[in-house]
DNA sequence: AGATATTTTTAGATAAGTCTAAATATTTAT
DNA sequence: ATAAATATTTAGACTTATCTAAAAATATCT
Protein backbone atom coordinates (compact mmCIF):
# COMPACT_ATOMS: atom_id res chain seq x y z
CA UNK A 1 0.00 0.00 0.00
CA UNK A 2 1.49 3.44 -1.28
CA UNK A 3 1.71 5.95 1.65
CA UNK A 4 0.39 9.32 1.36
CA UNK A 5 4.03 10.91 0.70
CA UNK A 6 4.97 7.95 -2.60
CA UNK A 7 1.10 9.29 -4.10
CA UNK A 8 2.16 12.21 -4.06
CA UNK A 9 5.55 12.30 -6.11
CA UNK A 10 3.44 9.81 -8.10
CA UNK A 11 1.04 13.14 -8.55
CA UNK A 12 3.17 15.18 -9.14
CA UNK A 13 5.41 13.50 -11.88
CA UNK A 14 2.46 12.80 -13.78
CA UNK A 15 1.42 16.25 -13.45
CA UNK A 16 5.01 17.30 -14.97
CA UNK A 17 5.06 15.05 -18.01
CA UNK A 18 1.38 16.05 -19.13
CA UNK A 19 -0.10 12.62 -17.66
CA UNK A 20 2.11 10.82 -20.67
CA UNK A 21 5.38 8.50 -19.47
CA UNK A 22 7.73 11.64 -20.33
CA UNK A 23 11.26 11.65 -18.29
CA UNK A 24 11.02 14.26 -15.45
CA UNK A 25 13.85 16.02 -13.81
CA UNK A 26 15.20 15.67 -10.52
CA UNK A 27 14.85 19.30 -9.57
CA UNK A 28 11.42 20.01 -11.36
CA UNK A 29 10.01 17.49 -8.83
CA UNK A 30 11.85 19.08 -6.26
CA UNK A 31 10.77 22.46 -7.19
CA UNK A 32 7.02 21.38 -7.63
CA UNK A 33 6.69 19.83 -4.38
CA UNK A 34 8.49 22.36 -2.56
CA UNK A 35 11.15 19.74 -0.93
CA UNK A 36 14.90 19.39 -1.48
CA UNK A 37 16.40 17.43 -4.66
CA UNK A 38 18.25 15.06 -2.39
CA UNK A 39 14.63 13.76 -1.07
CA UNK A 40 13.32 13.60 -4.47
CA UNK A 41 16.36 10.90 -5.31
CA UNK A 42 15.71 9.17 -1.97
CA UNK A 43 12.19 8.56 -2.83
CA UNK A 44 12.49 7.56 -6.50
CA UNK A 45 14.40 5.33 -5.54
CA UNK A 46 12.33 3.90 -3.40
CA UNK A 47 9.28 4.18 -6.21
CA UNK A 48 11.75 2.47 -8.59
CA UNK A 49 12.15 -0.52 -6.44
CA UNK A 50 8.16 -0.92 -6.10
CA UNK A 51 8.09 -0.35 -9.94
CA UNK A 52 6.21 2.77 -9.89
CA UNK A 53 8.60 4.19 -11.86
CA UNK A 54 11.50 3.42 -14.25
CA UNK A 55 14.46 5.64 -13.09
CA UNK A 56 18.20 6.30 -14.25
CA UNK A 57 20.36 7.68 -12.17
CA UNK A 58 21.25 11.19 -13.41
CA UNK A 59 18.62 10.76 -16.40
CA UNK A 60 15.66 11.43 -14.81
CA UNK A 61 12.24 9.44 -13.67
CA UNK A 62 9.19 8.15 -15.95
CA UNK A 63 6.27 6.76 -14.77
CA UNK A 64 5.48 3.16 -15.53
CA UNK A 65 2.27 1.70 -16.03
CA UNK A 66 1.19 1.79 -12.05
CA UNK A 67 2.50 4.75 -11.26
CA UNK A 68 0.19 6.27 -14.07
CA UNK A 69 -2.79 4.20 -12.88
CA UNK A 70 -2.36 5.55 -9.15
CA UNK A 71 -1.59 9.44 -9.90
CA UNK A 72 -5.06 8.97 -12.03
CA UNK A 73 -6.75 7.18 -9.45
CA UNK A 74 -5.27 9.98 -6.91
CA UNK A 75 -6.59 12.99 -9.91
CA UNK A 76 -10.22 11.45 -9.89
CA UNK A 77 -10.36 11.23 -6.16
CA UNK A 78 -9.12 14.55 -5.66
CA UNK A 79 -11.42 16.02 -8.64
CA UNK A 80 -14.68 14.32 -7.24
CA UNK A 81 -13.91 16.01 -3.69
CA UNK A 82 -13.59 19.04 -5.00
CA UNK A 83 -17.13 18.84 -7.43
CA UNK A 84 -18.00 17.88 -3.92
CA UNK A 85 -17.28 20.38 -1.46
CA UNK A 86 -18.71 22.70 -4.32
CA UNK A 87 -21.90 21.20 -5.11
CA UNK A 88 -23.16 19.90 -2.15
CA UNK A 89 -21.56 21.71 0.73
CA UNK A 90 -21.65 25.14 -0.46
CA UNK A 91 -17.74 25.85 -0.97
CA UNK A 92 -16.64 28.31 -3.38
CA UNK A 93 -13.93 27.31 -6.09
CA UNK A 94 -11.10 29.51 -3.96
CA UNK A 95 -11.38 27.33 -0.76
CA UNK A 96 -11.57 23.61 -2.30
CA UNK A 97 -8.30 22.92 -3.36
CA UNK A 98 -6.29 22.37 0.17
CA UNK A 99 -9.02 20.27 1.86
CA UNK A 100 -9.09 18.23 -1.45
CA UNK A 101 -5.51 17.45 -0.73
CA UNK A 102 -6.19 15.73 1.80
CA UNK A 103 -9.19 14.05 1.28
CA UNK A 104 -7.75 12.45 -2.41
CA UNK A 105 -5.50 10.36 0.28
CA UNK A 106 -8.63 8.22 1.93
CA UNK A 107 -8.19 4.80 0.59
CA UNK A 108 -11.76 2.87 -0.32
CA UNK A 109 -12.82 2.54 -3.72
CA UNK A 110 -16.20 1.92 -2.69
CA UNK A 111 -16.41 5.13 -1.00
CA UNK A 112 -15.44 6.58 -4.67
CA UNK A 113 -17.26 5.29 -6.64
CA UNK A 114 -20.59 5.88 -4.20
CA UNK A 115 -19.37 9.71 -4.31
CA UNK A 116 -19.32 9.40 -8.00
CA UNK A 117 -22.31 8.04 -8.54
CA UNK A 118 -23.68 10.68 -5.66
CA UNK A 119 -22.32 13.71 -7.59
CA UNK A 120 -23.87 12.05 -10.88
CA UNK A 121 -20.78 11.16 -12.57
CA UNK A 122 -19.17 14.68 -12.82
CA UNK A 123 -17.00 15.15 -15.98
CA UNK A 124 -15.20 18.29 -14.72
CA UNK A 125 -15.04 19.33 -11.69
CA UNK A 126 -15.05 23.24 -10.58
CA UNK A 127 -11.97 24.24 -11.86
CA UNK A 128 -12.98 22.64 -15.04
CA UNK A 129 -10.24 20.10 -15.20
CA UNK A 130 -11.71 16.61 -16.18
CA UNK A 131 -12.39 13.57 -13.65
CA UNK A 132 -11.13 10.37 -15.06
CA UNK A 133 -13.33 7.41 -14.66
CA UNK A 134 -13.51 4.06 -12.29
CA UNK A 135 -11.39 2.78 -15.38
CA UNK A 136 -9.18 5.20 -15.49
CA UNK A 137 -10.40 7.34 -18.74
CA UNK A 138 -10.59 10.58 -18.95
CA UNK A 139 -11.57 13.45 -22.23
CA UNK A 140 -9.01 16.28 -22.51
CA UNK A 141 -12.04 18.59 -23.67
CA UNK A 142 -10.90 21.11 -26.83
CA UNK A 143 -9.30 24.02 -25.00
CA UNK A 144 -6.55 27.06 -25.68
CA UNK A 145 -5.05 29.49 -23.33
CA UNK A 146 -6.47 32.92 -23.71
CA UNK A 147 -2.86 34.09 -24.14
CA UNK A 148 -2.58 32.18 -27.34
CA UNK A 149 -5.58 33.67 -28.83
CA UNK A 150 -5.94 35.55 -31.72
CA UNK A 151 -7.24 38.74 -32.09
CA UNK A 152 -11.11 39.35 -32.36
CA UNK A 153 -11.66 35.18 -30.74
CA UNK A 154 -14.50 34.57 -28.77
CA UNK A 155 -14.79 31.73 -26.64
CA UNK A 156 -15.98 30.60 -23.14
CA UNK A 157 -14.13 30.14 -20.26
CA UNK A 158 -13.68 26.51 -19.43
CA UNK A 159 -11.08 26.09 -17.42
CA UNK A 160 -7.63 27.29 -15.12
CA UNK A 161 -4.70 26.30 -14.54
CA UNK A 162 -3.85 27.35 -10.78
CA UNK A 163 -5.57 26.88 -8.53
CA UNK A 164 -4.21 29.21 -5.67
CA UNK A 165 -6.93 31.31 -3.59
CA UNK A 166 -5.57 34.47 -4.97
CA UNK A 167 -5.99 33.65 -8.37
CA UNK A 168 -9.44 32.36 -7.97
CA UNK A 169 -10.41 34.90 -5.94
CA UNK A 170 -8.72 37.63 -8.56
CA UNK A 171 -11.00 36.10 -11.42
CA UNK A 172 -14.03 36.51 -8.76
CA UNK A 173 -13.48 40.18 -8.59
CA UNK A 174 -13.01 40.91 -12.29
CA UNK A 175 -16.50 38.98 -13.05
CA UNK A 176 -14.67 35.92 -14.91
CA UNK A 177 -15.51 32.23 -14.18
CA UNK A 178 -16.41 28.90 -15.95
CA UNK A 179 -19.13 29.73 -18.50
CA UNK A 180 -18.20 33.29 -18.80
CA UNK A 181 -17.47 34.46 -22.22
CA UNK A 182 -14.48 36.33 -23.36
CA UNK A 183 -13.98 38.19 -27.09
CA UNK A 184 -10.65 39.69 -27.45
CA UNK A 185 -10.29 43.23 -28.53
CA UNK A 186 -6.77 43.75 -28.82
CA UNK A 187 -3.30 42.38 -28.31
CA UNK A 188 -0.82 44.78 -27.08
CA UNK A 189 3.11 44.66 -26.80
CA UNK A 190 3.10 46.23 -23.34
CA UNK A 191 3.63 43.22 -20.80
CA UNK A 192 1.87 41.29 -23.31
CA UNK A 193 -1.24 42.92 -22.26
CA UNK A 194 -4.95 41.76 -23.30
CA UNK A 195 -7.51 43.65 -24.02
CA UNK A 196 -11.04 41.55 -23.48
CA UNK A 197 -14.75 42.08 -23.11
CA UNK A 198 -16.16 39.47 -20.28
CA UNK A 199 -19.73 38.90 -21.09
CA UNK A 200 -20.41 41.26 -23.51
CA UNK A 201 -20.32 43.86 -20.93
CA UNK A 202 -16.55 44.50 -19.12
CA UNK A 203 -13.73 45.61 -21.20
CA UNK A 204 -10.55 45.17 -18.99
CA UNK A 205 -7.08 44.67 -19.79
CA UNK A 206 -5.33 41.60 -18.46
CA UNK A 207 -2.06 40.43 -18.45
CA UNK A 208 0.12 37.79 -18.73
CA UNK A 209 0.03 36.38 -15.48
CA UNK A 210 -4.06 35.64 -15.90
CA UNK A 211 -3.79 34.98 -19.75
CA UNK A 212 -1.80 32.30 -19.33
CA UNK A 213 -3.60 30.33 -17.08
CA UNK A 214 -7.35 31.09 -18.19
CA UNK A 215 -8.38 27.99 -20.97
CA UNK A 216 -11.20 28.81 -23.70
CA UNK A 217 -12.80 27.01 -25.74
CA UNK A 218 -13.87 28.51 -29.11
CA UNK A 219 -17.79 29.62 -29.11
CA UNK A 220 -19.00 27.29 -31.74
CA UNK B 1 -0.71 20.27 14.75
CA UNK B 2 -1.29 16.90 15.82
CA UNK B 3 -0.41 13.75 14.10
CA UNK B 4 -2.75 11.31 13.51
CA UNK B 5 -1.35 9.00 15.41
CA UNK B 6 -1.75 11.85 18.38
CA UNK B 7 -5.21 11.66 17.48
CA UNK B 8 -5.64 8.60 17.80
CA UNK B 9 -3.97 8.06 21.24
CA UNK B 10 -6.28 11.09 22.42
CA UNK B 11 -9.32 9.32 21.20
CA UNK B 12 -8.39 5.56 22.75
CA UNK B 13 -7.49 7.66 25.92
CA UNK B 14 -11.23 9.31 25.84
CA UNK B 15 -12.40 6.03 25.08
CA UNK B 16 -11.21 4.23 27.88
CA UNK B 17 -12.40 6.92 30.32
CA UNK B 18 -15.42 6.83 29.24
CA UNK B 19 -15.48 10.93 28.67
CA UNK B 20 -14.63 11.02 32.08
CA UNK B 21 -10.81 12.82 33.52
CA UNK B 22 -10.46 9.22 35.05
CA UNK B 23 -6.76 7.81 34.82
CA UNK B 24 -5.88 4.85 32.79
CA UNK B 25 -3.21 2.42 32.39
CA UNK B 26 -0.55 2.18 29.71
CA UNK B 27 -1.76 -1.75 29.26
CA UNK B 28 -5.17 -0.78 28.56
CA UNK B 29 -4.12 2.16 26.11
CA UNK B 30 -1.83 -0.76 24.41
CA UNK B 31 -4.72 -3.33 24.51
CA UNK B 32 -7.20 -0.37 22.92
CA UNK B 33 -4.40 0.23 20.48
CA UNK B 34 -2.85 -3.24 19.71
CA UNK B 35 0.58 -1.27 20.13
CA UNK B 36 3.02 -2.34 22.78
CA UNK B 37 3.12 -1.18 25.84
CA UNK B 38 6.39 0.89 25.34
CA UNK B 39 4.96 2.66 22.42
CA UNK B 40 2.17 3.92 24.68
CA UNK B 41 4.59 5.25 26.97
CA UNK B 42 6.53 6.65 24.14
CA UNK B 43 3.78 8.42 22.80
CA UNK B 44 2.09 9.78 26.21
CA UNK B 45 5.11 11.45 27.24
CA UNK B 46 5.26 12.64 24.04
CA UNK B 47 1.35 14.34 24.67
CA UNK B 48 2.41 14.91 28.17
CA UNK B 49 4.84 17.71 26.61
CA UNK B 50 2.27 19.12 24.85
CA UNK B 51 0.13 19.26 27.42
CA UNK B 52 -3.09 17.45 26.39
CA UNK B 53 -2.46 14.84 29.24
CA UNK B 54 -1.42 14.26 32.72
CA UNK B 55 1.14 12.11 33.31
CA UNK B 56 3.35 10.25 36.01
CA UNK B 57 5.31 7.62 35.71
CA UNK B 58 3.88 4.13 36.65
CA UNK B 59 0.39 5.93 38.19
CA UNK B 60 -1.29 6.48 34.55
CA UNK B 61 -2.21 8.64 32.18
CA UNK B 62 -5.31 11.59 32.50
CA UNK B 63 -6.58 13.35 29.64
CA UNK B 64 -6.67 17.76 30.12
CA UNK B 65 -9.22 20.21 28.87
CA UNK B 66 -7.15 20.33 25.47
CA UNK B 67 -7.30 16.50 25.04
CA UNK B 68 -10.93 16.31 25.57
CA UNK B 69 -11.72 19.04 23.34
CA UNK B 70 -9.36 17.51 20.82
CA UNK B 71 -10.78 14.27 21.63
CA UNK B 72 -14.34 14.97 21.28
CA UNK B 73 -13.58 16.68 18.00
CA UNK B 74 -12.16 13.76 16.25
CA UNK B 75 -15.57 11.86 17.90
CA UNK B 76 -17.36 14.55 16.12
CA UNK B 77 -15.95 13.96 13.06
CA UNK B 78 -16.13 10.31 13.06
CA UNK B 79 -19.85 10.48 13.83
CA UNK B 80 -20.69 13.12 11.26
CA UNK B 81 -18.59 10.93 8.27
CA UNK B 82 -20.29 7.72 9.45
CA UNK B 83 -23.74 9.82 9.21
CA UNK B 84 -23.29 10.96 5.46
CA UNK B 85 -21.86 7.72 4.50
CA UNK B 86 -24.73 6.22 5.71
CA UNK B 87 -27.44 8.81 4.88
CA UNK B 88 -26.16 10.12 1.96
CA UNK B 89 -23.72 7.36 -0.15
CA UNK B 90 -25.90 4.52 0.34
CA UNK B 91 -23.24 2.37 2.54
CA UNK B 92 -24.50 -0.21 5.30
CA UNK B 93 -24.14 0.16 9.16
CA UNK B 94 -21.26 -2.54 8.84
CA UNK B 95 -19.12 -0.58 6.29
CA UNK B 96 -18.63 2.68 7.68
CA UNK B 97 -16.14 2.13 10.52
CA UNK B 98 -13.00 1.85 8.83
CA UNK B 99 -13.45 4.64 6.29
CA UNK B 100 -14.73 7.14 8.76
CA UNK B 101 -11.16 6.00 10.78
CA UNK B 102 -9.48 7.38 7.97
CA UNK B 103 -11.73 10.98 7.38
CA UNK B 104 -12.10 11.58 11.02
CA UNK B 105 -8.49 13.06 10.86
CA UNK B 106 -9.44 15.47 7.53
CA UNK B 107 -8.18 18.81 9.00
CA UNK B 108 -10.67 21.53 7.89
CA UNK B 109 -13.26 22.98 10.84
CA UNK B 110 -14.90 24.44 7.96
CA UNK B 111 -15.47 21.62 6.05
CA UNK B 112 -16.76 19.52 9.50
CA UNK B 113 -19.34 22.44 10.36
CA UNK B 114 -20.55 22.47 6.71
CA UNK B 115 -21.35 18.64 6.41
CA UNK B 116 -22.77 18.97 9.85
CA UNK B 117 -25.48 21.53 8.32
CA UNK B 118 -25.19 19.53 4.82
CA UNK B 119 -26.78 16.20 7.16
CA UNK B 120 -29.19 18.89 8.85
CA UNK B 121 -27.53 18.52 12.19
CA UNK B 122 -27.94 15.05 13.30
CA UNK B 123 -28.05 14.34 17.19
CA UNK B 124 -26.99 10.55 16.76
CA UNK B 125 -24.74 8.76 14.06
CA UNK B 126 -25.90 5.24 12.34
CA UNK B 127 -24.75 3.01 15.31
CA UNK B 128 -26.97 5.61 17.72
CA UNK B 129 -23.98 6.99 19.10
CA UNK B 130 -24.50 11.03 19.87
CA UNK B 131 -23.19 13.56 17.54
CA UNK B 132 -21.12 16.17 19.75
CA UNK B 133 -21.91 19.64 18.48
CA UNK B 134 -19.37 22.29 16.98
CA UNK B 135 -19.47 23.60 20.68
CA UNK B 136 -18.00 19.90 21.80
CA UNK B 137 -21.64 19.44 23.53
CA UNK B 138 -23.53 16.18 22.78
CA UNK B 139 -26.36 14.38 24.97
CA UNK B 140 -26.00 10.99 26.38
CA UNK B 141 -29.67 9.48 26.03
CA UNK B 142 -31.36 7.64 28.30
CA UNK B 143 -30.45 3.78 27.58
CA UNK B 144 -29.32 0.58 29.14
CA UNK B 145 -27.43 -2.35 27.96
CA UNK B 146 -29.81 -5.47 27.49
CA UNK B 147 -28.01 -7.57 29.57
CA UNK B 148 -28.47 -5.23 32.44
CA UNK B 149 -32.90 -5.20 31.97
CA UNK B 150 -34.91 -7.06 34.03
CA UNK B 151 -37.56 -9.69 32.42
CA UNK B 152 -40.77 -8.53 31.17
CA UNK B 153 -38.49 -5.62 29.77
CA UNK B 154 -39.86 -3.82 26.99
CA UNK B 155 -37.17 -1.29 24.96
CA UNK B 156 -36.14 -0.14 21.88
CA UNK B 157 -32.65 -0.68 20.55
CA UNK B 158 -31.25 2.78 20.36
CA UNK B 159 -27.38 1.91 19.50
CA UNK B 160 -24.70 -0.86 19.55
CA UNK B 161 -21.38 -1.30 22.10
CA UNK B 162 -19.22 -2.38 18.88
CA UNK B 163 -18.80 -1.36 15.69
CA UNK B 164 -17.07 -5.07 13.66
CA UNK B 165 -18.44 -6.12 10.33
CA UNK B 166 -18.91 -8.85 11.97
CA UNK B 167 -21.55 -7.93 14.86
CA UNK B 168 -23.11 -5.72 12.91
CA UNK B 169 -23.88 -8.38 10.21
CA UNK B 170 -24.83 -10.98 13.09
CA UNK B 171 -27.16 -7.91 14.03
CA UNK B 172 -28.95 -7.34 10.57
CA UNK B 173 -29.54 -11.46 10.01
CA UNK B 174 -31.32 -11.51 13.22
CA UNK B 175 -33.23 -8.53 11.98
CA UNK B 176 -32.40 -6.23 14.93
CA UNK B 177 -31.18 -2.64 14.10
CA UNK B 178 -31.64 0.71 15.28
CA UNK B 179 -35.12 1.59 16.25
CA UNK B 180 -36.34 -2.49 16.40
CA UNK B 181 -38.56 -3.17 19.53
CA UNK B 182 -37.46 -5.66 21.90
CA UNK B 183 -39.09 -7.54 24.52
CA UNK B 184 -37.21 -9.72 26.98
CA UNK B 185 -39.13 -12.75 27.90
CA UNK B 186 -36.77 -15.02 29.98
CA UNK B 187 -33.78 -14.61 31.52
CA UNK B 188 -31.36 -17.88 31.60
CA UNK B 189 -28.73 -19.28 33.77
CA UNK B 190 -26.99 -20.61 30.73
CA UNK B 191 -24.33 -18.80 29.40
CA UNK B 192 -26.51 -15.51 30.91
CA UNK B 193 -29.04 -16.05 27.99
CA UNK B 194 -31.82 -14.24 27.21
CA UNK B 195 -34.88 -14.93 25.48
CA UNK B 196 -36.48 -11.88 23.72
CA UNK B 197 -39.10 -11.37 21.45
CA UNK B 198 -38.02 -9.18 18.24
CA UNK B 199 -40.51 -6.66 16.83
CA UNK B 200 -43.61 -8.62 18.24
CA UNK B 201 -42.72 -11.45 15.92
CA UNK B 202 -39.45 -13.45 16.07
CA UNK B 203 -38.87 -15.05 19.50
CA UNK B 204 -34.88 -15.57 19.72
CA UNK B 205 -31.84 -16.53 21.61
CA UNK B 206 -29.36 -14.02 22.72
CA UNK B 207 -26.25 -14.83 24.66
CA UNK B 208 -24.19 -12.43 26.74
CA UNK B 209 -21.45 -11.48 23.65
CA UNK B 210 -24.53 -9.50 21.72
CA UNK B 211 -26.40 -8.73 24.83
CA UNK B 212 -23.68 -6.78 26.51
CA UNK B 213 -23.42 -4.72 23.24
CA UNK B 214 -27.50 -3.77 22.67
CA UNK B 215 -28.05 -0.82 24.08
CA UNK B 216 -32.29 -0.05 24.25
CA UNK B 217 -34.04 2.67 25.92
CA UNK B 218 -37.42 2.04 27.23
CA UNK B 219 -40.22 1.95 25.76
CA UNK B 220 -42.49 4.66 27.40
C1' DA C 1 6.42 -8.79 55.02
C1' DG C 2 8.73 -11.13 51.53
C1' DA C 3 8.54 -13.65 47.24
C1' DT C 4 6.42 -13.75 42.95
C1' DA C 5 3.82 -11.93 39.28
C1' DT C 6 2.46 -8.13 36.64
C1' DT C 7 2.94 -3.65 34.79
C1' DT C 8 5.59 -0.03 33.17
C1' DT C 9 9.66 2.15 31.67
C1' DT C 10 14.26 2.35 29.57
C1' DA C 11 17.58 1.30 26.07
C1' DG C 12 18.58 0.39 21.62
C1' DA C 13 16.97 -0.67 16.82
C1' DT C 14 14.29 0.12 12.52
C1' DA C 15 11.70 2.45 8.66
C1' DA C 16 9.80 6.56 6.39
C1' DG C 17 10.57 10.97 5.10
C1' DT C 18 12.88 14.87 5.44
C1' DC C 19 17.11 18.01 5.79
C1' DT C 20 22.22 20.06 4.96
C1' DA C 21 26.69 19.79 3.16
C1' DA C 22 29.85 17.64 0.28
C1' DA C 23 30.94 14.87 -3.72
C1' DT C 24 30.12 13.62 -8.37
C1' DA C 25 28.05 13.78 -12.94
C1' DT C 26 26.25 16.36 -16.73
C1' DT C 27 25.55 20.42 -19.44
C1' DT C 28 26.89 24.81 -21.24
C1' DA C 29 29.87 28.22 -22.84
C1' DT C 30 33.89 29.90 -24.45
C1' DA D 1 37.75 20.48 -25.62
C1' DT D 2 38.18 22.13 -21.39
C1' DA D 3 36.58 25.18 -17.65
C1' DA D 4 32.69 26.86 -15.30
C1' DA D 5 28.01 26.36 -14.09
C1' DT D 6 24.29 23.50 -13.02
C1' DA D 7 22.05 19.27 -11.68
C1' DT D 8 22.09 15.17 -9.13
C1' DT D 9 23.53 11.94 -5.83
C1' DT D 10 25.76 10.45 -1.53
C1' DA D 11 26.64 10.69 3.30
C1' DG D 12 25.21 11.67 7.59
C1' DA D 13 21.77 13.61 10.71
C1' DC D 14 17.02 14.38 12.64
C1' DT D 15 11.96 13.35 13.83
C1' DT D 16 8.00 10.38 14.33
C1' DA D 17 6.26 6.15 15.38
C1' DT D 18 6.96 1.82 16.01
C1' DC D 19 9.30 -2.62 17.82
C1' DT D 20 12.01 -6.16 21.15
C1' DA D 21 14.48 -7.22 25.20
C1' DA D 22 15.91 -6.01 29.59
C1' DA D 23 15.44 -3.33 33.81
C1' DA D 24 12.76 -1.22 37.30
C1' DA D 25 8.60 -0.27 39.81
C1' DT D 26 4.22 -1.67 41.58
C1' DA D 27 0.80 -5.04 42.94
C1' DT D 28 -0.56 -9.53 44.69
C1' DC D 29 -0.52 -13.59 47.45
C1' DT D 30 0.34 -16.40 51.10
Amino acid sequence: MLTIAEENYLKAIFKLSNGEAKTVSTNAISDEMETRAASVTDMIRRLAEKGYVAYEKYRGVKLNPSGVQTAVKVLRKHRLWESFLVEKLQFSWDEVHPIAEQLEHIKSDELIDKLDAFLNYPKFDPHGDPIPSADGKYTLRNQILLSQCEKEFTGTVVGVKEHSKAFLQYLDTIKISLGTKIHIMDKLDYYESVKVIIDDKTEILLNSSATSKIFLKPNS
